[in-house]
DNA sequence: AACACCGCTGTTATAACATATCAATACCCA
DNA sequence: TGGGTATTGATATGTTATAACAGCGGTGTT
């Protein structure tokens, strides 16, 4: 993986090619992508961070796109199960994904004090877990892998 | 890792064996272990499910130890933080640490249906997000490894 | 014994996160 | 055009978690 979360990138060119990926998703599944949806993801994916389902529905809301919880879970609902969005568990917020589509079990990097998030692949079947869940007799069907700790920016500040 | 929890095995053995670690920990590192942070210790090892602070909290008043949601709270900040019990952030709920003690990275395997839960180790350094932890920058202080699906008894009933 | 200190408990109130329900509307397609 | 389905609007409520402050109880000191 990446992290290029954590990097300096061309964030306007990021976005925008992440977008045009969701469309496509939704396109190729048919799914709608519609107007509270698709600026929730915007919202989303407008910084590499963590948001609490309130902070976007108060985003949204605050464009006339709605005014109750139910909106913003409808729409983190959608794009969860589209791919298009994660929920971070340790922190009950929410985070664009960076590459939708392809069909993945994500694991994060979470920063505690600027709740930056970098998404990095797993592959939970292979992990010690795996072995552990095989041993069980145990069947996996999804997967929370996050660590939280000091992104690089912070460690400057913060340490 | 053993996941001694899906299997039977003799369970007031195992719940005397803990909590006489439990104890011992105690001691060793001077930390309290009160009646209602003892009670709410038993109750969340009486069985190998997560429960949810109202929950424990439910057992708690039950029994006159307390009627606010404070009391369950702080016994689980208590108990999670002497090690001696986690939180399963999938399931904002909470599950007694089967070897207290040891400094440990637990790792879950967590029954969708029943809410039971075995715990296994992990190394957050050592896997692949370790890896890319480092390549990123990113310091690493406490790391959510949680699988969620179907233990081998819900497999039979309800696969 | 009197006192101060500190950790724990009791209690009220409220914050933060999430969902159930039902009515109204928009979209698709036969 | 009509009928079904997905989406949105709105109200209410459920669930998880913490802030704040008062009081109690043991410990150590003098």
């Amino acid at each position: 993986m990446s992290a290029i979360e954590f990097r300096d990138h061309d964030h306007a060119a990021c976005m925008r090619s992440t977008m045009q990926a969701a469309e496509a998703q939704c396109a190729a599944r048919g799914l709608r992508l519609t107007p509270v949806r698709r600026r929730a993801l915007e919202i989303l994916l407008s910084e590499h961070r963590a948001l609490g389902a309130y902070d976007l529905l108060a985003h949204l809301s605050a464009e006339g796109l709605g005014a109750q919880p139910p909106v913003a879970y409808r729409a983190l609902d959608f794009l969860v199960k589209a791919g298009l969005a994660h929920k971070i568990e340790a922190l009950n917020a929410y985070v664009g994904c960076v590459h939708p589509g392809e069909d993945h079990a994500p694991a994060f990097l979470i920063c505690r004090n600027c709740r930056s998030v970098a998404e990095a692949e797993t592959s939970p079947t292979k992990s010690r877990l795996g072995d552990a869940a095989r041993a069980a007799g145990f069947r996996i069907e999804r997967s929370v892998v996050e660590a939280e700790g000091l992104c690089p920016a912070c460690q400057e500040t913060d340490a």
